[in-house]
DNA sequence: AGAAAGCCTCGGCCGC
DNA sequence: TGCGGCCGAGGCTTTC
């Protein structure tokens, strides 16, 4: 669930620790799985004051008076922030809280806690994260570095869907926002991207500003408008059309069968 | 029971 | 034929 506008709403949230001092912090071996251990993290964040938030991609980072925190929020991940109120936060996945599924998190000097609630564990820690290797921001993708996105050095290149999920080409979009992107295109998601056409590729480019700008707006990387359709033996909701799938970048993959070529 | 919205690793193979 | 790098498949993990 957590894509591009989900970690962005986690950051968000974030916010409200901007100026605490960490008092103590945990992981488990999952949440750990990126350091050296599992104790690596709470020796690393005690005493840190975060200083602001920032993210690419799908990665989040608080930044800190020291090193940058990094966090990963895999396919069930949850960033939550209790306090006096009670838990506080947004879910897309199990709809519900379980303490058994918190794999880590932060306690602050005014003892509010920033947890990672994470059913499936492919949430990570990390410590001052290669950012560098992700690729521009998705929600601010810029015409010039779309042009990058989908320019291919030699051969046909991989399908566009491939490309558009590949994070150091850009960082932000998942399965959902890749068949989106895709589906209000009119794309072939298993089209090779060198061989795109110029027409192909502006359709993208506004099609994938389109979509962050639309499913931001509507509040989730789920609310597309082909995902009504996103089951086998669907049928287009533009065209009435039978929807295909398939894998293609290594994830389930749906499209028109109609007007997607 | 099978599939799932992320990400990492590995191995095959393409192209120079 | 050799090598580096690209690209796709598979695995991780638990849940519904």
């Amino acid at each position: 669930m957590p894509e591009i506008l989900e970690v962005e709403s986690y950051r968000r949230l974030a916010e409200r620790v901007v100026g605490r001092t960490i008092v103590r912090g945990w992981a488990d071996g999952y949440a750990a799985k990126k350091l050296s251990s599992p104790s690596a993290w709470a020796r690393a964040v005690k005493g840190l004051t975060v200083t602001g938030t920032s993210r690419r991609g799908k990665l989040m980072l608080l930044e800190t008076d020291g090193v940058t925190l990094g966090m990963r929020f895999g396919m069930t991940g949850v960033l939550l922030i209790n306090d006096a109120a009670g838990i506080d936060g947004l879910f897309y996945g199990p709809h519900r809280f379980n303490s058994g599924w918190v794999r880590g998190g932060l306690e602050f000097d005014d003892s509010r806690k920033l947890l990672l609630h994470d059913p499936r564990r492919l949430g990570r820690f990390e410590l001052d994260p290669r950012v560098g290797d992700l690729g521009p921001d998705a929600l601010t993708l810029t015409r010039r570095q779309f042009d990058r996105v989908v320019h291919v050095e030699r051969g046909d290149g991989p399908a566009i869907k491939a490309r558009l999920l590949d994070q150091s080409a850009v960082a932000g979009v998942g399965n959902l926002l890749g068949d989106e992107i895709l589906f209000r295109a009119g794309v072939d998601p298993r089209t090779a991207t060198g061989l795109l056409s110029s027409e192909q590729k502006s359709r993208l480019f506004r099609s994938f500003t389109q979509t962050m700008r639309t499913l931001s707006n509507r509040g989730g990387s789920h609310l597309g408008d082909h995902m009504d359709a996103r089951f086998p033996g669907g049928f287009c909701p533009r065209d009435g059309a039978i929807m295909l799938s398939g894998t293609i970048g290594g994830r389930t993959t749906y499209w028109c069968s109609a007007h997607q070529h």
